[in-house]
DNA sequence: CATCAAAAGTGCGTACACGCAAGTTTGCGC
DNA sequence: GCGCAAACTTGCGTGTACGCACTTTTGATG
């Protein structure tokens, strides 16, 4: 049984050409926003500098912080998902998954910090990021699915779910650097907070309430 | 010490006349949306019918589909986190989430479930709505990490979060009626999907997967 | 009660998202 | 190769989101 995402389609000359023009849109859009800074970066320039008018622009993003943030987070959904895959299936799911996604999170390359750190500079920027996160959801799904079997489908979107959920706290608290309005729901005084270690830090420790929902669903579909 | 958020502002005579505002528009917008269909209402006339001017309206709802969605979803957060406060503590947290959560989402009277029934019919009302589940997590999480006590506030923050995620799911499942396109992620052919039961049967199935999670958080953090 | 700083409301201008109805390309069946 | 249907692109028009500068309101202080 093949898997309509990932191996099926031959290409297909067409979509080739999306995914070109997708991606030059992506590039056009980072790079001119790490030159002249993100507010000075209109949909015009983005649909000019990568040959497309604007109009189709809006065809592949809806909202400019999408395209550039998109630049940055690109297939690390299907990145993430082929790394649990990619786990043999002795292991516990719980760690494919932990693992999986530090090490796709943590694989940071030059030019993508770079980027990050202009994220962060802007919180609508900062918003899209973060809302990346629940692209993970569906490839997720597909491979914990996969381990639970057909009786815990409908666990694994649950728990593909609340791993994106997990994954954008972690992002969140890493990326705060400290100052910020108490959006943290309301908390004692202490202000007793994470004093933001590393992010593979961080990703462990969101993770880490979610491993017990992971070992019982284990359980339950694997006697 | 006083909470902030709770128990503090003696409601502040200024703060009334903004959640006046805020309510005005909420019901002109839902109201003029059931009138005349959601399409046939901008802006202009939602903040004329609440006497304020267009811009104003803009700084109480980033969008249209908001504004009409939040007089449907009112304080459902504040409920859902009075509602789990309500249960004596001997309860499993779980539990008292899940009846609490049940609870809230099934109180829905005549007048609210005609307006569920107009948010269907336009996708962009439907996300509105749908994205309206994470705006428990804050309360959720105050809640649940006054049952965790301190040591668990970050565990408090995910599974808050993963409840969200939760309810989110189940509602999407609820509100699909049936043709839909395939945006389920990448599945077998076989297209075992849920018959979308009763919407209490659904939030119930939905955080069941996450019990465990709840279990041993109450567990590690009391002895 | 007078005064004043902070906060809410407003008008205006700019850029953006997106529906619609063309025009153009792609790839399939014959 | 031919033509056709579906998919992609584009121009246009409308309504929307939001920054900025300014006026009005609020509520605390001397």
């Amino acid at each position: 049984m093949w898997n309509a995402d990932t191996v099926t389609t031959p290409p297909g000359l067409r979509e080739r050409k999306k995914q070109a023009t997708r991606e030059a849109l992506r590039k056009a859009a980072l790079r001119l926003a790490m030159e002249r800074g993100p507010d000075q970066v209109r949909v015009e320039d983005i649909a000019e500098a990568a040959g497309v008018s604007p109009r189709t622009y809006n065809n592949y993003f809806a909202s400019r912080e999408q395209a550039i943030v998109s630049a940055v987070t690109a297939d690390r959904e299907a990145r993430i998902a082929a790394a649990v895959a990619a786990r043999p299936a002795g292991v516990r799911l719980a760690d494919a998954v932990t693992e999986a996604v530090v090490e796709q999170y943590t694989n940071t390359g030059e030019r993508e910090h770079e980027a990050l750190l202009l994220i962060t500079t802007r919180t609508a920027l900062r918003d899209a990021f973060l809302d990346t996160t629940t692209s993970i959801e569906p490839p997720l799904t597909a491979v914990i699915a996969e381990r639970l079997g057909d009786a815990g489908a409908h666990t694994a979107r649950v728990l593909a779910a609340s791993v994106a959920a997990a994954v954008r706290i972690a992002l969140e608290g890493w990326l705060r650097p400290a100052g910020n309005a108490g959006a943290t729901g309301s908390f004692g005084a202490g202000g007793l907070v994470v004093p933001s270690g590393s992010l593979p830090d961080q990703l462990r420790a969101a993770l880490l309430p979610l491993v017990p929902a992971f070992d019982a669903a284990e359980r339950r579909t694997r006697p």
